[in-house]
DNA sequence: GAAGGCTTTAACGAAATCTTAACAATTTCT
DNA sequence: AGAAATTGTTAAGATTTCGTTAAAGCCTTC
């Protein structure tokens, strides 16, 4: 799950932040001072940091320096919420690598499509890593596999059931995840629906079929 | 390694050049005749072209006008070569956007030298990216668009899509990301808005249009 | 304020994909 | 071994997604 911190010192506004973000599905921190942020951001792994400017102890600008002087905090998206609607601000905070700004008052549907659209841009970011197994390669980025040197084609759900296996490399995934996986939250189809996707994966497998294992009463696995 | 073109129609001195460049570590095409150039500028990156003034079908003249005339190709240092000396001519050719002028008969160290000197002249200029796919050219400085050497009339909206997809080669976009890249934040449009510029972006594109690739479930991708 | 270019929406058909359900095969349990 | 539970297989029907078209909405420009 993507984790997000929010300093923000108005209470009313950091409830209204965090009840929202919650039910997009993000876990939130709040923080109403800088200094308690510092702390937690050394041990807690957040994706997105959501920073007001004005702060009592610290101003953002301050946090943003500090994020950014340290390597392994520098690359944690950072949104700035201001009162201000200045361009200088709004130049001072990209300066200082903020990914995007915004200014109050924000609808929080404005919000929360920002902070997507900033996790969406990281996501590319991140390193393509390969997965292989003999004559196997599967492109996670790319969402491509390979069998033999020829690509297979798997449809988005087989895909995902696929990768979510391979991501678990020799644990058994239970029906009920993998069906997270394909479909949208809400929906409740019945398990064998997952049967019938993973026949077809091991069909497309051909001679590698026996990769994926049926972990009996359970789910399945992927091991070698 | 570094490209130049030669059109010289005396294959003599067209050869010398030739033998004395690739021994300075260039990679060397001769044309007799223009028209043959033309079809070859188009689709090889050339770093340099060198042009006698003096060609049976056209003349050099025309060459660099055609040259300069293209924002794909305008970028391309030009050196003349020349049987005449007098000023006037020498005063076209700098006109035409020549890099440097030559008159014969010259060393072929003398050549040499000078080539070098543009080259190094061009080097230290931020060279603009460009992308290239066989007849298919993209500027992202310029925002513009070649293909087979004509320019493609594409909407903001539509080159903002190509571009994202390009920059991603290889790598499927989401419609989410997509429209990321061409609308405001806060408006919220259906993905179907996404289909209908990748329809016109690939009607534009006639028989490249393949280059753009749809990913079921997800979007989009360019990849040859 | 009309015109033209650009973007967005809506609607439909076609194709791809997903789900269901029924039956067969296999494994587990008693 | 036989019953019960679980998974494999199959095929058909339901659903989703995409391409395409046409028209409406929105700017800018004249």
């Amino acid at each position: 799950m993507r984790k997000v911190a929010v300093i923000e010192d108005d209470p009313d506004l950091s409830f209204l932040i965090k009840l929202n973000l919650e039910r997009e599905g993000f876990e939130v921190k709040t923080f109403s001072r800088a200094t308690d942020f510092f702390h937690s951001v050394l041990k807690d792994n957040y994706n997105l940091v959501l920073v007001d400017i004005m702060l009592p102890d610290f101003d953002g600008y301050r946090i943003a320096k500090f994020l950014k002087s340290r390597p392994d905090l520098k690359d944690i998206p950072l949104i700035f919420i201001t009162a201000k609607g200045g361009e200088e601000d709004k130049l001072k905070g990209f300066e200082l690598g903020a990914d995007d700004y915004i200014t109050k008052p924000f609808s929080l549907k404005e919000l929360i499509a920002r902070i997507k659209a900033v996790l969406r841009r990281y996501e590319g970011r991140i390193t393509s890593k390969v997965y292989e197994f003999k004559e196997l390669k599967i492109f996670p980025e790319e969402k491509r596999v390979f069998l033999k040197g020829e690509e297979l084609h798997l449809t988005p759900a087989e895909f995902k059931i696929l990768l979510k296996l391979v991501e678990n490399y020799g644990k058994p995934v239970s029906r009920e995840s993998l069906l997270d996986e394909i479909q949208e939250f809400g929906k409740e189809s019945t398990e064998r629906t997952i049967d019938v996707h993973i026949k077809h994966i091991r069909d497309k497998l051909k001679d590698y079929r026996f990769l994926i294992k049926t972990v009996r009463g359970f789910g399945y696995k992927f091991e070698e």
